[in-house]
RNA sequence: GCCCGGGUGGCGGAAUUGGUAGACGCGCUGGAUUCAAAAUCCAGUGAUAGCAAUAUCGUGUGGGUUCGAGCCCCACCCCGGGUACCA
């Protein structure tokens, strides 16, 4: 019998839909596992055979924790909202959300026909109001909390309120913005909107007056993460900085417990250190330099307050807020040039050429505080407003960005640290002893830090600091296809609507694009009010509804909360997360200060939603190249194309069969090639190829439905995770799919007898199967349990060869075999299972164990080294002594020939390992 | 520049952590079956020399440690990712 994939697939697909046989539920009696992908963005485009990769790889551990015994949650849902719909609603009038929901099916049929073991009665839809209703719900818990630096924990915004009436902020240690001090009567006296500015200090959700970063072409604001080199990651368009009233979440109160929390997760280092980097905490001191002839003084920020007598001039920022008033009336012109100059520059510009040094006198001094030495200050653009206190003091010899300046602007350099000096620059390594430096003299680099830091505090002009890279980030867009907020404004002073009111849908609107007077789309609505007052019209960006959805998937029905207290304590939080590596600093770093804060508030009990992750790698286009012959219709073989002036031109690989050009495709393929001539190879034409991204311009692209259609979905599968380990890069190769659909072709085949018909045996196996069978069993679930799916589908490849010489056609091997393949290939070992008369699916069958006994070895190989070289090796039956191993090895014939009637001296057995004879 | 990864046949990749390098698959070569093809099966396949057994070389480069190194140490080269005036 044929190994008919399509009916079975399709026989079990249905099956498997109409039995429900994949929801769970909570089962108090199994232990819990939660597997999940990240959900995807539903793009027009639909999936490429690159997309299900991570999505193979958790639903194969998804069912093997099942076959283990978990109780195991495996969901799917859509992260919905999202610029491109909104884009193509712009062009072309139709609501975002009919565009959604066509691309969610598309992208449902899909992944239902991989055989997916999803319980889509979970699923999610960051686009529903349903859904968004509680992402809503999580923004005004925001909005009404403060963080408490005491206690390391947010607490409602009430809380701060009764404190600031019983004893004002005095005592108040808060993650905060500027504010004044103010007792509890002054407090009282502040008129509302006083008072709602300042809370407007302490939330964790607030609005403020901050540099953005705006997309002008994308008409929004976008948070650090949505920009690389100055362009939008969505488009690469430019990005400039400006500044506007704007939301922003206060995840910089959460820096501490985000980089300490990290050490104890189950990541990629790698992912780890990029979180660590964007975080990006240093230690240092804040230091306050008196200026010259007056009564100010400048706050600088430094790691290294050992180097203070090194220090022989100050950079500000060109935002700092004192240059007006220590610009003297000779500098007066340059500076207001320089500073034009620097406003003007965009983040792109200014990112380009960070090598130029630029910058300009004050005109004023102020005074080294530990050598009482006049230091000149400048404006430079390379130091940046948002970072410390905006204000550096330089110490040319051991930085080299301060070096770079003062050797442009010819400023005198001191060396403080004793170190392996470079003749073009600085030493900025933190190890050498001081000198120069009074009475830090003769210190160690780490002893003089602390050394300096504890005198700055002593003599009252500074203290320690710890400074963070990340900021605050920013939450407004000012587009339509997000979740509004569920912000009203009275007396323009904003304010939470009631819970009781959520959802606040989005409005229908009559267009997508922003408003003649630049306001968001959203504007546009009719009636966007609450009680008469106006409700916010900036939308929340992408990732708010993907920084809490692995909670929705525990409780996707409950209308109460946004997950009920019993589903969260049951399914506590992701066991297994998959997902790429471009979300390091994005959406894994809000998810994981949302639940940080649900956490805080008592609404779940774990603090990180993801224990283990791994990231998949990208698969990646085989693209094919034909070679034309510049101004001609001819064409040149690969091999041959050195001999010509020739221009590569991209060809469909679909018309590509193991890099061989099937040359009448080729001209039917496109008219202008309907006359080509060829020069071959050995009367073939020859492709070069190349890897690069898959992408239509490209010709690369293959269609996971048209791979399925082929070979099945099975054998799809397993070459995915066939192609080598799941986190690298690796090139989709359609030819190699052939091996792995043989494989199964030939597991099938081991049912059936010569006659084709199923036929298995009920004797007893024999040891040597047992052995094939248990040998199986541990390297199987060994590389299961370390995520190496590419070895343990070798392995299979193994045993059924093995099994196949064998004859072997026990219904007892088999049907654990079956088992152990389930969840790489589930619909034939659903089927297989079926055919054998068992009555339960395999998706509820148990792993099979293994037996000890039958995967040892019997014997031994150990090389015998003489006077330290390898001379023969020897079999040894495992159980034998060490000195009947040495006579077994003196015996031996090799080694008499080679100890030449010599008495060996020493006899080492190194077990497991090797055996030394010393001459 | 800095921080992570990684360099193994014609290709994708194994080598369970210092013990027979190249598992498994693709491709290629030869053979069986077939009128022929497809499918299937068998054998071979790192390089060089040889009819052969076999020998020598071989995991980016150069050194080192060790009886033994793809794996550990030092220096360097190349590729990929992240980040970039963060004081």
């Amino acid at each position: 019998m044929e190994y008919a994939f399509n009916e079975i697939e399709a026989k079990w697909r249905e099956y498997w839909a109409a039995n429900r046989t994949y929801r769970v539920e909570i089962d108090t009696d199994k232990p819990k596992y939660y597997v999940l992908d990240m959900f995807p963005y539903p793009s027009g485009a639909g999936l490429h055979v690159g997309h299900p990769l991570g999505y193979i790889a958790s639903d194969i551990y998804a069912r093997y924790k099942r076959c283990k015994g978990y109780n195991v949650l495996h969901p799917m849902g859509f992260d919905a909202f999202g610029l491109p719909a909104e884009q193509y609603a712009i062009q072309t009038g139709q609501h975002p959300r009919v565009t959604t929901e066509a691309n969610i099916a598309t992208y449902k049929r899909q992944l239902d026909k991989l055989g997916f073991c999803y319980d889509w009665e979970r699923e999610v839809n960051t686009s529903e109001p349903g859904y968004y209703r509680w992402t809503q719900w999580v923004f005004l818990q925001l909005f009404g909390s403060w963080y408490n630096l005491d206690t390391q924990k947010a607490a409602p915004i009430d809380s701060l309120i009764g404190i600031f009436v019983q004893e004002g902020n005095g005592n108040v240690h808060a993650a905060c913005g500027d504010v004044d001090t103010f007792t509890a009567e002054e407090w009282q006296q502040f008129e509302e909107r006083q008072q709602q500015e300042i809370l407007q200090q302490y939330r964790l959700a607030y609005q403020s007056h901050a540099n953005v970063n705006w997309c002008a072409e994308l008409g929004t604001v976008l948070a650090n993460d949505e920009v690389q080199d100055g362009l939008s990651v969505r488009g690469g368009y430019p990005v400039v900085k400006k500044s506007m009233k704007q939301w922003f979440l206060r995840i910089t109160a959460y820096t501490e417990r985000l980089l300490r929390e990290l050490d104890d997760l189950d990541w990629p280092e790698s992912m780890k250190d990029m979180q660590r980097n964007w975080i990006g905490r240093s230690e240092g001191a804040e230091m306050d330099f008196p200026v010259a002839d007056s009564q100010q003084s400048i706050r600088i920020f430094t790691t290294r307050p050992d180097t203070v007598f090194g220090a022989t001039f100050m950079v500000l920022a060109p935002e700092h807020e004192l240059i007006a008033e220590l610009t003297t009336a000779d500098q007066q012109q340059a500076v207001d040039e320089y500073i034009t100059y620097a406003t003007r520059r965009s983040e792109r510009e200014r990112q380009a050429d960070v090598k130029q040094v630029t910058g300009v006198f004050t005109g004023s001094y102020c005074l080294n505080p530990f050598t009482q030495t006049k230091i000149p200050i400048w404006i430079g653009e390379y130091v940046l407003a948002g970072y410390g206190t905006g204000a550096i003091m330089c110490v040319p010899a051991h930085d080299s960005r301060d070096y770079a300046f003062a050797r442009h602007f010819d400023l005198p350099i001191i060396r403080v640290v004793d170190g392996e000096q470079r003749e073009d620059g600085s030493y900025d390594d933190k190890e050498g002893k001081l000198m120069n430096s009074g009475f830090l003299d003769g210190l160690e680099v780490r002893e003089a830090i602390r050394s300096a830091t504890d005198q700055v505090e002593k003599l009252g002009i500074g203290e320690r600091q710890v400074n963070f890279k990340m900021r605050d980030a920013a939450f407004s867009r000012q587009r339509y296809w997000g979740e509004p907020f569920p912000i009203y404004y009275e007396d323009q002073i904003a304010r939470a609507m009631p819970v009781g009111e959520l959802p606040l849908t989005l409005p229908e609107i009559d267009s997508y694009k922003p408003t003649s007077d630049g306001e968001p789309p959203l504007a546009r609505a009719d009636n966007w009010q609450y009680q008469d007052y106006p409700v916010e019209t900036d939308t929340m960006p992408g990732y708010a509804g993907s920084s809490w959805y692995f909670f929705r998937y525990m409780d996707p029905a409950n209308n109460e909360a946004f997950v009920s207290k019993q589903a969260q304590e049951y399914w506590e939080n992701v066991d297994l997360y998959i997902g790429g590596a471009e979300h390091a600093t994005g959406h894994l770093l809000y998810a994981r200060f949302w639940t940080h804060f649900l956490y805080d508030l008592g609404y779940v009990n774990q603090k990180e939603p993801f224990k283990k992750l791994i990231n998949q790698g990208m698969i990646q286009g085989r693209s094919n190249f034909v070679y034309r012959i510049e101004g001609s219709n001819e064409f040149v073989s690969h091999g041959l194309k050195d001999q010509y002036k020739t221009t590569a031109i991209h060809v469909d690989v679909n018309i590509v069969s193991n890099d061989i050009l099937d040359v009448e495709a080729f001209k039917k393929w496109q008219p202008d090639y309907k006359d080509a001539s060829f020069v071959l190879e050995n009367g073939k034409y020859h492709c070069g190829y190349e890897v690069e991204k898959m992408s239509k311009a490209k010709y690369n692209v293959v269609n996971p439905d048209h791979i399925v259609d082929q070979y099945g979905a099975d054998t799809f599968r397993m070459y995915e995770m066939f192609l080598g380990p799941i986190e690298i890069h690796k090139p989709w190769d359609t030819q190699g799919i052939e091996g792995v659909h043989r494989f199964l072709k030939k597991f099938w085949r081991l049912f059936f007898d010569e006659n084709g018909s199923f036929n298995l045996s009920t004797e007893e196996p024999s040891d040597q199967e047992l052995k094939v069978l248990h040998k199986t069993i541990k390297k199987v679930s060994d590389d299961i349990d370390r995520f190496a799916f590419n070895t343990a589908i070798s392995a299979f490849m193994v045993c059924v060869n093995e099994l196949t010489s064998l004859k072997c056609r026990k219904q007892a091997v088999l049907k654990d075999l079956t088992i152990l393949i389930a969840p790489f290939a589930p619909h034939i070992a659903e089927e297989l299972w079926h055919l054998m008369g068992f009555g339960s699916t395999v998706t509820l069958a148990a792993y099979p164990d293994y037996e000890e006994a039958y995967i040892k070895e019997d014997s031994f190989t150990y090389p015998v080294a003489i006077n330290g070289k390898v001379r023969v090796k020897i079999d040894f039956p495992l159980d034998w002594s060490k000195d009947e191993i040495e006579k077994e090895v003196i015996g031996h014939n090799d080694v008499q020939r080679w100890l030449d009637g010599k008495t060996h001296k020493k006899f080492i057995l190194v077990p497991g390992r090797m055996i030394n004879l010393v001459v």
